[in-house]
DNA sequence: CTGAAAGCGCTTACAG
DNA sequence: CTGAAAGCGCTTACAG
């Protein structure tokens, strides 16, 4: 391995002044930054960021956890989340919690070990109340809350509640069936907003006297649940005239309804919640709520940015306390707006 | 921020004791141990991995290169590879070239600066023949021949085009569009193994006597360019009966049936390559060739492991380069096995 | 079994 | 504008 030492020897120079030329930091004469360079290509000098790294405590890494990027909200995510890090010269570590034996805690420790810079949070694993306050590092919870100083970025769910209710109702929907996660997490002082959609949903169609069953399909990661859920609806509920659920559930819903010989959208109503290009390869065009994936991926690196930035920023306790206390927003939240897509199976 | 120099210090200790207890190497008494213990309790002492990396020269973390994972086939790859590295203490970069400006070149530039141990390439950009070779570091290929010296992992093909051809002639197909990458990947010496299904399909159905178009639907991660390709299929050949291609163009293409008011599978077969979850969610359960992603990812890990094994190894000249150059496989390729999963798109 | 020393490869004040 | 020195936080021979 041909270090700066190699190259600093082969040119006649000191260490330092290889290290400004790399760096392209103060002042080097001309004739120096030749040697140097010309001693880089003719060793092939490749600079090992790893020492970098530990110098300057930083890797440029943030880690994504997920639950699983079988799953196409989280893989559409993902792919949007990697491409603002890129644009930010971020790299994306994968951290997947269903797919692991791993749980987000391990992740948590490789942020701790300086391994990387910051966390994405987008996991539904719950965790004591003050665990994630207690970690003092640059994270950003997606759809999360996980407590005061972590950020969190959401898309707007009471609007996307709002949007499927007056479809239904508008569309004369007689007997609607909900399908989400378990409803356990709806108690009282949950982390998980995204409940709020079905609690708008279930509270405008009650105003408008419409039949409103909740199904559960388990968790996010549990795809072949989700499957087996589509299609006992049809069972529980004979008489189901429109169903609610996530793109996988309602493609597969959908699939069914078209095997009972039900038609669709005259006599079952479809809407997928989250908009993936699942949406688009169903049995018809699905009409959907779409979550905006580039305004959420944008969202949150912005956010992990200034994470970070205030990470970086005083190690040693700042002299004015009392202005940062000051400045302490109480757990900020970005909400981004829903859009309901018409497709084919809405009236 | 507290180090082992702190630790040592509270614990009346050396530091190479206090690392020796770290690590759970060599003898320490047991009450040197315990002092070290509750001193690094007590200041919460948390190892910074990046001293420890920049030591071995080891971050124990593999890049992953996909064209994007917004693409359900390398979303469950990805998703599968994570599994497979995560249970050998590996971390996932995912380094996407679709959904970046940043092409391989910038993450082979990161495998080159230890900031990973090794990269799997499932990329489809070109590069001059001697570019991969030239590296001389851990990298496994997935369905790519990219030189002397670079393992590849890939499904067997063949077999796949086996399996639709003679799913198609069974049946009775009269005029069978197969959509796929750009065909100026099929050249002599391409680096593409895919597309052996098309050349296999093509040949036997040649040999069968039935018609066979093939329909170019962009590059794996214009996903858009497929859905409009799908459609288009019905207006150039209005007298189709069978139509092959990934998950995604199936899926759309059997849309545009409905639409259309074609039967499937009666008048119209469907038949998918890939066999993610998209086949399962679109109009009707497409019968699929189903890469079998579990064991790609294993064969993958295995490969790496090995790879970086070798890396590791003798990092000067061996004394009996001879020996080494016996052993020089010639470019070793493993063929994993596809299946043909019925569905209800065929006859 | 423990401690002082050198080193992983680079960076950055700080003298000249 | 250049070079000798200290240091990032940890590990590992190597004396004792």
């Amino acid at each position: 391995m041909v270090g700066m030492r190699d190259v600093a020897k082969a040119a006649g120079v000191s260490l330092s002044t290889v290290s400004l030329v790399v760096n392209n930091t103060g002042y080097v004469s001309a004739d120096m930054r030749a040697k140097v360079e010309s001693a880089m290509r003719q060793l092939n000098y490749i600079p090992n960021e790893l020492a970098r790294n530990l110098y300057r405590n930083r890797t440029n890494t943030i880690g994504v956890i997920m639950p699983t990027i079988a799953h196409p909200f989280f893989s559409t995510l993902t792919a949007h989340l990697q491409r603002e890090f890129a644009a930010r010269d971020l790299k994306t570590l994968l951290c997947s919690t269903a797919d692991t034996d791993k749980g987000e805690s391990e992740y948590i420790d490789m942020l701790q070990r300086h391994m990387m810079d910051g966390i994405i949070m987008a996991a539904h694993t719950e965790h004591p109340a003050d665990y994630w306050t207690s970690i003092h590092r640059p994270i950003v919870a997606f759809d999360r809350t996980l407590g005061e100083g972590v950020p969190v970025v959401r898309s707007d769910h009471e609007q996307g509640g709002r949007l499927i209710a007056r479809q239904l109702i508008d569309s004369g929907a007689r007997h609607v069936v909900l399908v989400g996660g378990p409803r356990s997490q709806f108690a009282e002082g949950t982390t998980f907003p995204t409940i709020r959609y079905h609690l708008t949903v279930e509270r405008l169609l009650a105003e408008a006297g419409i039949a409103c069953d909740y199904v559960e399909a388990g968790t996010v990661a549990d795809i072949a649940a989700h499957e087996a859920t589509a299609c006992a609806i049809f069972e529980q509920y004979p008489d189901v005239d429109a169903i609610v659920g996530s793109d996988v559930v309602a493609s597969v819903a959908l699939q069914e309804a078209s095997r009972r010989g039900i038609e669709v959208p005259a006599d079952l109503q479809v809407i997928a919640y989250d908009g993936t290009l699942m949406a688009e390869t169903a049995g018809k065009r699905l009409t959907a709520i779409r979550q905006d994936f580039p305004a959420i991926a944008a969202a949150l690196a912005v956010r992990m940015d200034s994470q970070i930035a205030a990470d970086g920023g005083p190690a040693s306790p700042s002299k004015n306390d009392s202005a940062s206390d000051v400045d302490t927003q109480p757990t900020p939240e970005e909400v981004i707006p829903v859009a309901l897509i018409p497709g084919e199976t809405t009236r």
